[in-house]
DNA sequence: GTCTATAATTTGATAGAC
DNA sequence: GTCTATCAAATTATAGAC
């Protein structure tokens, strides 16, 4: 059933794990090596600098991420039930495994980033603010970007960039705060106020 | 005109700003010493520890911010005007200072935190809701906390400490996605909608 | 207060044997 | 692939002279 992670899917859990709870800076080659039974030496067989490292665990998380959330147009869900999806996501993060969102930390720290990691975020985000985007400019005729603009709006794609962008910021604000407070259900709280922004179920 | 800092608030100084663009983890004794020009056995005269340095530099950096908000209450500013006050701190540290809000970082990086530090940041969280609480819950009265609830919701103060938590979250998020994604205006959008939780003036 | 000197540990990384 | 051995540099921190 499950299948045995490889040498390099270990380290890789790893270092995601550590960095989503310390940071980037927060971990060593060694706090690895111990954590997968190795030496040291043997991770930079691996991954041959920390840097690499990075970029590697940020990129396997950004296709995780996107994938996990599905298809922003599928016919089968609404805008809200998709919202909900990826609210669910942030939550797990705190909750399940009480762990920052990778990139919202590194996102913190990306003035400290090698440039390939830092790359490898900002990857993160706009691929989220176009999921977002997608999610909530749906019309009824099913199909997105039709350009048809929403009554006084400037545009129905801006708007929808405009919250995705909001969207994403509260969550990952809410997981600094809520973690830093000990206090989970200041996330929920926020969560709702997200869930409001959906457009009317179409 | 401007009084010249001591030594210890030089370090004081340059462990901020390092600490807003590196993290805690992202900066040393040395950085700090080659900074104010003395050696860093020196820097370890006036803070003795990295977890002391570190906590100083939270508890100044809180007081200074919220002192830097001024009266919640101040019947010559409305609800509004106050906000949009809030707002710009955040703004000054993304645009003129090109930072972090100093607890932003060390609230995502909080797991990797001495506890003395750490406690500094829950206090500068606290306060923040505090205060957004205060200037969200205001009444025509003037005098906050009458305990009179708005028609149709639970109670002014618990609706109101949640659009603080809201709030915070945005603005904190929101600086951590501007600065990745090294767009700006992201700040401005998700200003926007904040302003737009004000409570009518009054 | 600041220095030199130094300790003790940690860090990212490499060479080369097995 | 993993190891031992090792490196050079960096890190937090202390002792003691000036």
């Amino acid at each position: 059933m499950a299948p045995t992670p490889t040498k390099a899917e270990e380290i890789l859990n790893s270092a995601e794990r550590l960095a989503r709870r310390r940071g980037y800076n927060g971990f060593s080659f060694r706090d690895l090596a111990e954590e997968v039974g190795i030496k040291s030496a043997s991770v930079h067989y691996h991954f041959p600098t920390k840097a690499n490292l990075g970029a590697a665990v940020a990129q396997r998380y950004t296709e995780r991420f996107i994938a996990g959330l599905g298809d922003p147009d599928d016919p089968g869900a609404g805008p809200r039930a998709l919202l909900e999806r990826y609210v669910d996501a942030f939550r797990r993060a705190l909750v399940r495994d009480r762990q920052m969102c990778l990139c919202g930390m590194l996102g913190a720290e990306v003035e400290s980033l090698p440039p390939e990691v830092a790359s490898e975020v900002r990857t993160f985000f706009e691929l989220n603010v176009e999921w977002l985007a997608a999610v909530l400019s749906r019309r009824a005729g099913g199909a997105p970007g039709n350009g048809v603009p929403e009554d006084g709006v400037p545009g129905d794609r801006t708007m929808a960039e405009r919250q995705a962008l909001t969207i994403l910021a509260m969550l990952e604000g809410a997981l600094v705060v809520a973690r830093t407070m000990k206090r989970d259900e200041v996330f929920d709280r926020i969560a709702e106020t997200v869930t409001t922004l959906a457009p009317p179920d179409r």
